[in-house]
DNA sequence: ATGAAAGCGCTAACAT
DNA sequence: ATGTTAGCGCTTTCAT
């Protein structure tokens, strides 16, 4: 049986309420009795029971992160890296973190979480793009939400976002500079506002540089962004223009489909066509050539997350607080500098 | 504010006492009561506190999935799929899954996470390959535990593994069927004990059609086994060894790297050579051919380890409990039949 | 079949 | 600075 409050009381000839005391730091408490408990508490291997605390404080010392299946079970740990920066910042502040998946094409006739039925969170983490209906249902319980990688349409909940307009100017600025004129963009998905913004990103990157932008260039399509889609729509745009010197792609995975096209087409990568990718994920360092991309802190998005969280359970005034991650340029060797010199 | 048993039990004219037998189930409570009970609970949307219910039942309700940080980044969903496995089954019996890593070269300065601390699980899950010396220190905490796909060294905790040896002789099997008879082995961290028994079993396939073994046909190394060692390894058998047909990778990164130093030295599959892997995960899908592969069911593992937990949390005498789960052969078009008809 | 009441381990208001 | 005590929401004897 796990010691109690009770026995590290008696064992140190205080009350409860002074083991408390110390255990919750308080100021209000001598230094000798503070360490005379401490020490007991180290004898007797003392844990403060969550359970005990949670009711009594009327909180339950959790945290729901919730994302689709598919976004969990993705190819690359994009969204596990997140979830491993909330993990690791729930640490501080003694959180502790309850994943649950929800079909990607969540209805009505879905269920919510059962930890949010059952009120079992003080707030929840939603990690990249969910459902509406989700959203929806998920209003009619008021908790502390915050959501990362995702900015929902209408939904005055703090967000932890990436500067996705940030980093499609950073990529296409980067094959601008290298010389690139014609420069294609291939992205998925475009009701998704993350990759509209690394649209609009790329398209102020050309308007700054003076560059007419062409529709025949830009590739979007409703379809999830992964290696298969890239590929597809570097076949369709190859097979239109072949003045293309350059593109970017929305994610990693659609610029590895795209080079994989290329490759099977007898260009090489990136004396023929220079591609950036944006995520920065591990599947990078497998590839030949090493894929220059736009770098997203995905650990760093996770534990702010944690942080904007633990702040909306303390002051229920949630501010339509948005943090904007910076993100970062990766040269690697599949962008080449065709400039003449 | 939720509504609590004593609200519940107002409205409906009853006692706590009353109420808490109907959450509970009692057969002791007549079918009238109970049903103006449960009438008054929809109507609150009555939840139990779960915090209160922990405490008084000196239990947590939780069950901590460990695992180390390079499995949960993995790039295949392997061991998310597994987790997905036991939050399913977690629904039942009302658990929750608390997740964390642990670094994969955990030492005797690291901690362990902090549930097992607080004592804030009722058992752990710990799912593939870990630490000797993690293990080892878990020891303290008598906890039960329950190891999924991963086979330590001296423990008797009940195991739920996969059938590695009855899959490497399918495999093998597999090919030899399709007339092979020059097939290659290659495994990586041939201290793993899976790896292991689908060499076994590869070794057994050979006996049972009376097969010469050759060892220099069998590439083992120490490293990860992913999609780079793979194809390294296929370097080195193919240099050696001309005439070899057919290829047994001790799971599908590895045979997804294989077929790429393939593809990238003339060969083709499965005209030129047979390649099976072993896994099955989604990356299989997205190459060319499709691979065979041995199938793992590894949402099924993870249910299967949290029954396990549950018993063994009820009876704690648990047995050294081991399950085995069966895989499938699952053939596609990388191997070739090559019999002469 | 149902109710009254004690108690799980802790915190916080109040008392000393 | 430290102790006393009520009470958080629930389960579980023990009565009735």
């Amino acid at each position: 049986m796990a010691p109690t409050i009770k026995d590290v009381a008696e064992k140190a000839k205080v009350s409860t309420a002074t083991v408390s005391l110390v255990i919750n730091d308080s100021k209000r408490i001598s230094a000798e009795t503070k360490k005379k408990v401490l020490k007991v508490i180290k004898q007797l291997n003392y844990h403060p029971s969550k359970s005990a605390r949670d009711l009594v404080s009327q909180k339950t010392g959790n945290i729901g992160f919730i994302l689709t299946d598919d976004h969990f079970l993705r190819t690359e740990p994009f969204y596990t890296r997140i979830f491993l920066g909330t993990e690791f910042e729930a640490r501080t502040g003694n959180y502790y973190i309850l994943l649950a998946t929800i079909p990607s094409d969540y209805g009505d006739k879905n269920t919510l979480p059962r930890f949010i039925l059952q009120r079992s969170v003080d707030g929840i983490i939603i990690a990249g793009k969910v459902p509406n209906a989700f959203i929806t249902k998920l209003q009619e319980y008021d908790l502390p939400l915050v959501f990362v990688d995702y900015k929902p349409e209408m939904q005055k909940s703090p967000l932890v976002l990436i500067d996705n307009i940030q980093g499609g100017l950073l990529a296409a600025t980067h094959l601008i500079n290298y010389g690139h004129r014609n420069i294609a963009f291939i992205g998925g998905d475009i009701s998704h506002p993350s990759i509209r913004d690394r649209l609009t990103g790329y398209n102020r990157a050309l308007d700054n540089s003076g560059i007419k932008q062409n529709k025949k260039f830009v590739h979007t399509s409703s379809s999830y962004p992964n290696r298969q889609n890239g590929y597809d729509a570097a076949k369709i745009l190859f097979s239109k223009n072949k003045n293309i010197t350059a593109v970017f792609a929305c994610n990693d995975a659609m610029a590895i489909g795209v080079m994989h096209f290329l490759r099977d087409n007898g260009y090489s990568i990136p004396q023929d066509v220079s591609i950036i990718g944006f995520d920065d994920v591990e599947a990078d360092l497998l590839i030949d050539p090493p894929l220059t991309t736009i770098r997203v802190p995905k650990f760093d998005l996770g534990a702010e997350a944690l942080r904007v969280i633990k702040e909306s359970i303390k002051n229920s005034n949630t501010k339509n607080k948005i943090i904007l991650v910076p993100v970062e340029l990766i040269v690697r060797e599949s962008t080449k500098n065709i400039r003449k010199k």
